[in-house]
DNA sequence: CTTAGTGCAAAACATTTGCAAACCA
DNA sequence: TGGTTTGCAAATGTTTTGCACTAAG
């Protein structure tokens, strides 16, 4: 069992919620998987090729309730899906996402390089920033070489 | 007839689209509201109330080809529907937006303060950027204030 | 035990599509 | 007139919900 699965028995029972076969395994699909950005029902197909039996409404509420925990993180690359990827706990920020145009994958930085810009948004529109999302389209490496 | 209007019947003729009614109906709405980011079902609703018997379907195609057109974005606040702004004809790049989370407003800021980062995602990450989307999250004056 | 959590199926939305009728150029 | 565009309704795809059953604490 890996650390972030104590991780979520702890957080779990902090915020008064059971720890369930279903919600374990959907945690550990989402945390073997963080690099693919899974979508609920990419989970719910992947959960049932191993013959899980758990239901796709399981798989929503659970990923509502790991975001309303703050343990993962909704991402929206307009592709018709809501995507999830574990928050970052070093990180009060978000990743940042390169979406290349043409191949479709997605990339994370991590850098949290908008600091300055943000105190310009305070001074400029008085908006007190507690977070924010930033997509970058273009061609990532492998499709710009080839 | 605004200015943007005559824009649109131009738009239209070079890209060998008709000028209809319903056409020139959805942008005046989108061009008199584009601080509201309305969504295709508000657009609908709207026309509904000045009995324009403009259905849904069209609502959607038009802002389809509009968007292709360039002359509007595609903005996603997660709140479950994709909502739309007129594109800023000076600027390649999208708007930022700011995202109130107590009232629920989003203003906007054309500020293109993000090409010192993307200089640094193409030399760290070899990742040539064409655009970006950027949402800060916070409390907007109003609300702070009050 | 007792309440929260689950699977299923139906419902609710947002969006897309097929098609005959209407309309612009 | 002839090819687009439209409205309608049906279809699609994603997400939510009601409910009886199950299981965690």
């Amino acid at each position: 069992m890996s650390k972030r699965n104590i991780d979520l028995k702890e957080q779990l029972n902090n915020s008064s919620y059971k720890l369930t076969g279903q919600r374990q395994a959907i945690m550990d699909l989402l945390t073997e998987n963080n690099s693919e950005h899974l979508s609920a029902d990419e989970i719910y197909k992947m959960l049932s090729e191993k013959n899980t039996g758990i239901g796709i409404a399981t798989v929503y509420r659970t990923l509502s309730m790991l975001e309303k925990l703050k343990l993962i993180t909704k991402i929206n690359i307009d592709d018709g899906c809501v995507r999830y990827q574990l928050s970052d706990p070093r990180s009060e920020h978000e990743h940042h996402h390169l979406i290349c145009e043409c191949c479709g994958c997605i990339q994370d930085i991590k850098d949290d390089l908008l600091e300055s810009l943000e105190k310009q948004v305070l001074v400029e529109n008085g908006f007190h920033v507690y977070n924010h999302k930033v997509k970058f389209y273009g061609i990532c490496k492998k499709c710009y070489i080839e």
